[in-house]
Parts: structure tokens; C-alpha cells; sequence
DNA sequence: CCGATCTGTCACCCACCACTGACACGATAG
DNA sequence: CTATCGTGTCAGTGGTGGGTGACAGATCGG
């Protein structure tokens, strides 16, 4: 399973840095994320951003000379999820209820407020 | 947050096959658990463990001369689940779906020793 | 065509992490 | 008290991963 791969991607800071900008922007160009990672070197980016696309955690597009990355739902970051809920059986209903609305750009309500 | 020390735990393969047991066992104490995981020695396990309790992805009992084990879902493992669906905007439903109420002992594949 | 821009890749260096054997400490048995 | 068991910890060593600057490939603008 690759989800290996992921969560070694998910190790480093860096990558998880560059997982919360393409989760607020939705859509980034490389150049865009390096931008807003000020740790680390442009080139270091590039690097964390392969990873994570071979980890099956971002997808890329690319368009002309740019290549913009987005957040992939579907990819290896599910199976992360299946395996952490089985190690640790945590209520589904208590991670729901423990992100409220910590994200005010994200008007994505995948988890129902208040009862679902 | 500590959820750093969680993901950095996490990280590790030999780290999650010790989850992995720990998830299958409910509760070991560290020498029974040294037993079963076989690619690396006592001493790594322990060091493993030390890291997974520091992390706060497992919790420690002593009792007498032994010390025993088990998963802690209470602990950091909510602020890695919280910060992975709030990244992942993986519908909940499907995840939960996922995972049967009751995981079967048999077919655990949580850790994969890789090339084991 | 030529230059500028965007991005990935390479070689190199450094730091950190993991593994092991040896040793130390607490606890139980006799 | 002494021997032994169960564990944690220490010092040493080696491999792996991350960071950077330099370079290469591709694409747009003039």
C-alpha cells in the first residue's frame, strides 16, 4: 500500500505546511506555494511537492508553464484515514464534532453542523 | 501541538506495526511485544514505544516488574485525525464506511513490514 | 530567434534517526 | 540477601532524508 508513502509525506512539517496552503487556496501554482513557505528554498518545495504527489496526497495540473497542485481526497490520504480510525477507534461523530469551523475560506460542509 | 510528534511517530513502519499490535492485543506489555515484532531487536521496540508513548499515541501501565501497553485514541491521535480531515476533505461517511464497527482480529493489515 | 520565466533535477553536505550490544535499575522469587 | 527477570537507557555506528545552489528543459513574450 502506499499509504506508506504517505504517511512519511505526512512526517515532515514542510509537506504538512504546504498540505495547509493548497487546502486554503484550493489550487496553487509551485512558484505560489514557495511563495508562502518561507522555511525552506524554492528548490525544497519542488522536492516536498513531488513527494507528496507520488505519496498520492496532491495532484497536479499543468498548464503552459505552470504547474498548479491541489489537495486529492481520493488518493492514498483515505487509506491514512482508514487505517488511523482502525488503530485508534475514534468516533467518527467526535472528529466531526472537533472541527467546527477552524477554516472560515472553506465553505465545504462535508461534516454536518450541528446533528447530522 | 503535539500533533507533530504524532505524525513524526507515525512515520515510522516498525512504529505502526507496534500500533498494529497494540490495536490486535488491546494491551501488551513490552517484551510480549518485542515478541512479535521481529524485524528489528527489544531494545529498538522499546525505544519505539517510548517514542509512540511520548507522542501520545499509547498509553503506559506498570504493574509490577511489567509494563504494558495499549493504544490511547483520547490522545494526540484526535488532533492527527482532526488535522488530516480537515486538509482532506474526505466525506466522513465514506471513511466511517470503511471501517467496520468491529475490526475482525484476522485480516489487520495496518503494518506492512514492507519487505518483510 | 532570443531572452525571460517557471519548474524540476543533480551533486553535495549536513543533521537526524534508527539499530545494536552493553549496562543500570526496579521487582519478584527463593 | 542474592539471583534472575523485565525494561529502560547509553554510547557508538551507519544509513537516509532534507536543504541549497547550480543547471537543464519547457513555455511565453517581443
Amino acid at each position: 500500500m502506499d499509504a506508506n508513502l504517505a504517511f512519511d509525506a505526512l512526517a515532515d512539517p514542510v509537506r504538512r505546511e504546504i498540505l495547509g496552503v493548497l487546502a486554503a487556496e484550493d489550487e496553487c501554482s509551485a512558484g505560489a506555494i514557495a511563495e508562502r513557505i518561507t522555511s525552506v528554498g524554492r528548490t525544497a518545495v519542488s522536492t516536498h511537492l513531488k513527494v507528496l504527489r507520488v505519496a498520492g496526497l496532491v495532484g497536479e495540473r499543468r498548464e503552459g508553464r505552470f504547474r498548479y497542485y491541489s489537495i486529492d481526497p481520493a488518493g492514498s490520504a483515505r487509506d491514512v484515514l482508514t487505517l488511523l480510525h482502525q488503530v485508534f477507534r475514534t468516533g467518527l461523530q467526535s472528529v466531526s464534532d472537533a472541527v467546527p469551523d477552524e477554516e472560515p475560506r472553506s465553505r465545504h460542509a462535508v461534516h454536518g453542523p450541528g446533528t447530522a
